[in-house]
DNA sequence: CCTGACACTTGATTTTTGTCAAGGGAATTG
DNA sequence: CAATTCCCTTGACAAAAATCAAGTGTCAGG
């Protein structure tokens, strides 16, 4: 583990209030380790032996059925990740991969749950963390079941702009296919939708996205902060 | 608010470890109302000022946009409902109506996040709720982008001869547009599939619910306990 | 430099799903 | 008891999306 891992890790929310000697001993337990690009590090229906901590790198979660995969969130650093299957002791619902080299600190399960039952701000830190992840999943299936594919792609390449810091012009941050599984569609699909949009102020060259006319972007979207967040 | 309310309410899993009292003082702050059937007492965007429970009758969550409204949820005694969204002090991410009669008891939202930080194992119980409930919608989700219209339905009804008691025959717990709407599909596609699964070991009429070959309609829905749960 | 793997696109086609319209039937209401 | 409302079904049609197949281009590795 590097020397200012601790610090940073330290400062991310779910850790921020919690008492010094209680954040000591949950590292304590905890290791860092390396993963190459590709690598399937999590199986959903696996225990849940371990917290996840993406420190450097990108993840992939997902889920299988009857041989066919579905994206189910991209994360990047840092953040955490399957926190509620940790919780329940129960099995991971997703798999997770890593999308390119990826740094990722792993904290026991057991010394999880018995650390935050001493320390009330850490509870009271993974009570705030998980509302989020809940409400989360709860807009982007909003989503799925209220918009359509033009309208998702329009919607998610509008909140990228403005994640972006509101620019007209950005690159995508993930492959297309993987874009595509996480909206909910073929890659043909997207592909053939984002040539439609053409007629709406998109434009997509390779990765490059370039927003011709965000307004009229707008009107496909119909963005919402209670899909789309604030 | 009647006298075996309380003493229900305190054994539900949310509140039963809590101290005597501050489980009194959330109380104090309660009230009960009796809600008549089809009536919207939670619209989506209002600030989250009460957490609900439901005491007796039954409670849609749905979502609306672009004058498109989805269910998401359909809600029994005893539970809770929008416990996300209270202790984040955000908006409501779903709007709630009843579909019959009610009997619901509101916790006002400040009472709740004052409480929960003095009893621990308020606390706790709040943690274990929370995950679960993102277990639920990532298993929904995971549903609805992994099967077909055809499969989500054999799932959902094997599903509910379960929760029946692994009967053979039961009558459907919800009108069929809204199962539809809950499934991710409409009402003209879930009765013409409804249909097709006839060749499938299912025999629907009406609301009654008939499993001629359970086993054949299991080879549709190939069940899975990290989507349809335990 | 060649080669193979892979991401992406495109076309053709099929399948699935949604939309619109109409009608039956059960339950509720006046 | 009649009238109405609403749920459900069905048919015809349109739209959306998936599938299959082929071809292009890029990139990493030999």
């Amino acid at each position: 583990m590097r020397p200012n891992d601790l610090a940073e890790i330290r400062l991310l929310p779910l850790f921020s209030g919690m008492q010094q000697d209680c954040y000591d001993r949950l590292m304590l337990a905890a290791y860092v380790q390396n993963f190459p690009k590709g690598l399937t590090m999590i199986r959903q229906g696996d225990p849940a032996d371990f917290l996840f901590i993406l420190l450097e790198g990108q993840v992939e979660l997902f889920a299988s059925w009857d041989g066919h995969e579905t994206t189910m969130a991209v994360l990047r650093p840092m953040g955490t990740f399957i926190l509620a299957a940790t919780i329940r002791d129960a099995p991971y619902l997703m798999s997770a991969r890593t999308l390119e080299r990826s740094r990722i600190m792993m904290i026991p399960s057991t010394n999880l749950r018995a650390i935050f039952q001493e320390d009330s701000a850490f509870a009271m830190a993974i009570i705030h963390e998980l509302a989020g992840c809940y409400r989360a999943v709860v807009r982007h299936t909003k989503g799925l079941k209220l918009r359509t594919s033009r309208e998702r792609i329009a919607a998610y390449l509008l909140r990228q702009a403005h994640l972006a810091g509101d620019l007209r012009s950005y690159f995508l941050p993930v492959e297309k296919r993987l874009l595509a599984s996480y909206l909910g569609m073929t890659a043909e699909n997207l592909s053939r939708a984002l040539k439609s949009l053409e007629d709406d102020g998109l434009k997509v060259d390779g990765s490059r996205v370039i927003l011709t006319d965000p307004e009229k972007l707008g009107l496909v979207a119909k963005l919402d902060v209670l899909i789309d967040g604030g």
